[in-house]
DNA sequence: TTTTTTATGAAATAATTGTTCCAAAATTGG
DNA sequence: CCAATTTTGGAACAATTATTTCATAAAAAA
């Protein structure tokens, strides 16, 4: 067995990266391999045993133990330390963590400081005031629906983004609703009443979101609605409506509860969707 | 020895933590302050040894078994298995999430108050470990950039979406790179040095992205990450990187705390934008 | 207070895990 | 093609780690 180089072994996952990706071409077939799992597997390296790892990279544990002493470790276990050491995440002080939630406002706080905080309180005021059974309502529709479509536009767009992508991993057919004023209208008109209409706006609301709420209801098709207000000209009362509201920082509206409020209901529509398969069995 | 309960043991961390909190009070002394240490160390239990774990607990290693027992694991190393599973990166199919989340909730957590609390306590370590020396550090590369090139595809997407939205709305030029693989990285070799790329990335990681950095970096382009982990294949020693870890609930990822950074950081880079156009005058 | 029960820690034990060794296979150089 | 060298996998071995045991201490009940 041969040391390719201990000169400078790498003791931090991220001196070790670029070491391996840059060597790894002189290592013989089998430590290549390793070589290549362990950059693309780092969390099963710091996670598992020798025998697990080694089985899902594909060799045999000798191998793993050369692998680490061609790098120059002592051996198996001194570069998993490295994996580990990576992962874990910055060693919390034995005081407690809820405390810190409300510590004294200091005179200048950061912007990190001054946006989680927001958020946080956002959040939190979108868990106290927001009804569950009105979440569950609106889920009832995705998960009873055909298709969903999801229509929104300027800072409401990253939720219709979210919306659709979970939906779409939940096995729930969702469309984006996009483009132009003329023509996402009329692609509105296409909507069946077994079909869902998702409408997300926020102030200062466009007239086009509301021209598609009103052409769906128009058409029988239901439509849920997430605004950030009542007063929302694309809430109605014969809708189903969810309202979450951002703080603001210096003007700055983040979207961290629309996003959670997002989720919960695509998770909750999820969570529906199974129970009626597993009924219709 | 005696076994508090072992009806409905949880068998994942995100059922764990509110059965804890809940029935620690129930437990012996020194059981008791194992749980405090458990829940605010969950990482420390996932990644060492009893003989560690106890020592930095303040207990002995029988203490530590006694505990996993009590709350009806087998033994220690089964319950390291649940606490090392919240910190796997591999998500499990959206089918078994679901259906985790469908069995009788013990806790009785509307599925709201889980996303809202997972989401404000992942905000919440955003702000406590993320330096906002570094958050500054990236905001300078845009806002000294010529233009802003933001990538990501799946989960991220959302954040590229938003943090597009918020730049250009502060001023500040930035357009998305988007596409299939080839096409994108083939635009990633027309970015000048004066110009910087995002990239925005969580596991599991996609090969994409990491072509696109390393396509950047060897143009002598900047580069700033933002990932859920430093063992991401995107992060580098040589690049600005920031970390944002979502907690999980039943095997979903929210987006609460990602989308609160990229509002700092779009932010950060308009005010310092803005002094910089000051300063000229 | 005394008795009984429960909780705790140290050490012995059992189990698991990492490591080494060696023969066989594969690769390389002549 | 053959010999020398390197690489590889399996099994024996050593080390570490989790677990159990048991005597003792603490707490609760009588």
């Amino acid at each position: 067995m041969q040391e390719i180089q201990n000169l400078s072994l790498p003791r931090t996952y991220s001196d070790l990266k670029p070491w391996l990706q840059e060597h790894y071409r002189d290592l013989p077939k089998r430590l290549q391999s390793v070589a290549v799992f362990a950059l693309h597997n780092p969390d099963v390296i710091a996670l598992n045993t020798v025998a697990v790892i080694s089985e899902q990279a594909g060799v045999t544990p000798s191998t793993m133990v050369r692998f680490a002493k061609s790098i120059g470790y002592k051996g198996f276990s001194d570069m998993q330390e490295v994996f580990q050491q990576s992962m874990r995440h910055v060693p919390q002080p034995y005081s407690e963590r809820l405390s810190s939630m409300q510590r004294p406002a200091e005179h200048e706080q950061s912007v990190l400081s001054q946006f989680s905080q927001a958020a946080m309180e956002s959040i939190s005021r979108l868990e106290q005031q927001t009804d569950e059974a009105a979440i569950k309502q609106a889920s009832l529709q995705l998960a009873g629906a055909r298709t969903v479509y999801i229509a929104g536009q300027g800072r409401a767009d990253p939720v219709v983004n979210y919306l659709h992508y979970t939906l779409v991993k939940l096995g729930i057919h969702a469309t984006l609703l996009q483009g132009t004023s003329p023509t996402i209208t009329d692609k509105a008109r296409m909507l069946r009443p077994d079909e869902v209409l998702v409408a997300i706006s926020f102030s200062p609301y466009t007239a086009n979101t509301k021209e598609l709420v009103d052409v769906c209801l128009a058409n029988g098709v239901n439509v849920v609605a997430i605004t950030d207000s009542t007063l929302s000209p694309i809430a109605r009362t014969d809708d189903y409506h969810l309202e979450v509201l951002e703080d603001e920082v210096n003007g700055f509206r983040g979207l961290s509860a629309t996003m959670c409020l997002a989720l919960c209901l695509a998770v909750e529509a999820g969570k529906q969707r199974a129970e009626r398969q597993e009924s219709s069995h």
